[in-house]
DNA sequence: CGAGTGACGTGAT
DNA sequence: CATCACGCCACTC
């Protein structure tokens, strides 16, 4: 079926992330209407870590921390940030509000 | 079938 | 302002 599932959404719109920007579960969430449900994306994280092209280190919590680094296999994950511009410290993405990315606004 | 867990978020204390 | 506790949705034991 032609149905897209929350799961294609939530691959789409990290996929939409340009370069140099990152965003948040909960934003993307509240972009689906799952704004209660900011835990099923980071679960669809989990399972986008199985496919490609899913930049899901452009992904981090409300509070611009990489909570799911350590998924990543080490610091492959802040080392991708880095190389796109974004400075972090200690797990933590400086001037984060500056690089995020609201798909709310952005994408729609 | 019921309880527990999880890459989170918001509210209350 | 910082910390604790609860809630959401889906999945696993």
């Amino acid at each position: 079926m032609d149905k897209i599932n929350a799961f294609d959404a939530i691959y789409q719109v990290v996929r939409e992330i340009p370069s140099g920007r990152v965003t948040t579960y909960g934003a993307i969430a509240a972009y689906l209407g799952m704004k209660g449900g900011a835990r099923m994306v980071g679960w669809a994280m989990n399972a986008s870590h199985t496919l490609a092209d899913i930049p899901a280190h452009r992904v981090v919590n409300r509070n611009g921390v990489l909570t799911g680094k350590n998924f990543f296999g080490g610091n492959r994950m802040e080392m991708l940030l880095a190389e796109e511009g974004i400075r972090v410290q200690d797990d933590q993405i400086i001037h984060f509000k500056q690089h995020f990315w609201d798909p709310s606004a952005e994408l729609a």
